[in-house]
DNA sequence: TTGCCAACTTACTAACTAGTAAGTAAAATA
DNA sequence: TATTTTACTTACTAGTTAGTAAGTTGGCAA
């Protein structure tokens, strides 16, 4: 099979998918292995189990950001666009189609989830908000923006609420995620 | 049986605590009629079915909030009192371990909910919405609230941050609530 | 050319899912 | 007292879940 790490990337992305629309409990091997017209032990060929599934997906995700965060071409930028990069990552997850983002996907069956996702989970989590939180200190260092409160504080209700404006934007009112951010971006100091 | 109407509300009680831990993808009338010591069909026959059982609990969810905010009680607060009633009800969700909201609980995969259930989410959180709304309102007029932004804006904020932080704080880090309240308060100009 | 190996398929299992149909015992009603 | 209704239980179904074990195929290396 030429397809060799084809097929194992297809499945993750296939899944990523499947994940944010549904929930981790909301889809199946099944579902994955319909869509790519495979059978269903392919998947548990490359994936030993949905547990192995999660973690690789949630991995892969941490990479990304991690990737993307230390790019040269972000770090040049200023804590305005920076700031914009960040929210826009929430725009992409929910436009094309009603998802949301890893960590809401999981979270509502969390205490349910295998020590190994919830490990990962919180991993992405951290990662995230302490970025934020260093970009929160930096932006207003330099003046760019002006809110009350501790950077640390700040981050908490930036990760909080874009997370749930994710959720409350399938709800057939995406314009809620937009509304969310401008009124964030409000509480720092920039004009929208 | 004496307890006729004892077990219906017993069920709604048990699956209220079952939806909010696990969501609503998991849990089934299996765990509810173990808890509850009688036979899966016994729960049939209350709630034809899950999703009758699921309007159920929205619909008591809604006509407690709107029996709450009509109370003449509430309503003699000032502004300041009303919000930390209204962030109480989300403390009250997390303390004692680890539920949800009932829109948060519902949201992994409200695609793929039927329609009489996705009806009384929005139902629910367009009430609860509108009311913090009036509540802003109120409360910058009296010069008790001061924050950028118009209220229909910032309730949006309010409302995506809290279910948002619900979900974080299940995550091993339950201040995140206490935090995300803190800041949003910081941001009405309330000290803390 | 032989044998190995990656990437599958076929065929299965045990557990759980929502839901149904028929029967039963006790209480309320006529 | 007879009958109906309420609140169940027993026993079942058809579908889905994650997961496994054994067999198949096509390409590559020795």
């Amino acid at each position: 099979m030429s397809e060799s790490g084809g097929t194992r990337r297809k499945i993750m992305d296939l899944a990523e998918d499947l994940l944010r629309a549904h929930g981790y409990n909301g889809f199946s091997y099944a579902h994955i292995a319909q869509k790519l017209g495979v059978k269903n032990a392919a998947i548990h060929y490359h994936f030993h189990g949905k547990e192995d599934l999660g973690v690789a997906l949630l991995n892969r995700e941490r990479r990304r950001f991690q990737k993307l965060t230390a790019s040269p071409t972000l770090r040049e930028l200023s804590s305005t666009k920076k700031l914009d990069w960040f929210f826009s990552i929430y725009h992409e997850y929910s436009k094309g189609g009603k998802r949301v983002c890893y960590i809401g996907a999981f979270e509502a069956s969390y205490a349910d989830l295998p020590d190994a996702i919830q490990i990962e989970i919180r991993a992405l989590h951290d990662e995230m908000r302490t970025w934020l939180q260093g970009l929160l200190a930096e932006g207003r260092e330099e003046n760019h923006f002006d809110f009350r409160g501790e950077p640390a504080e700040k981050a908490v209700l930036i990760m909080t609420a874009v997370q749930g404006a994710l959720q409350i934007a399938r709800m057939g009112s995406p314009d809620h995620l937009t509304i969310t951010i401008r009124q964030l971006k409000q509480d720092l100091g920039l004009d929208t």
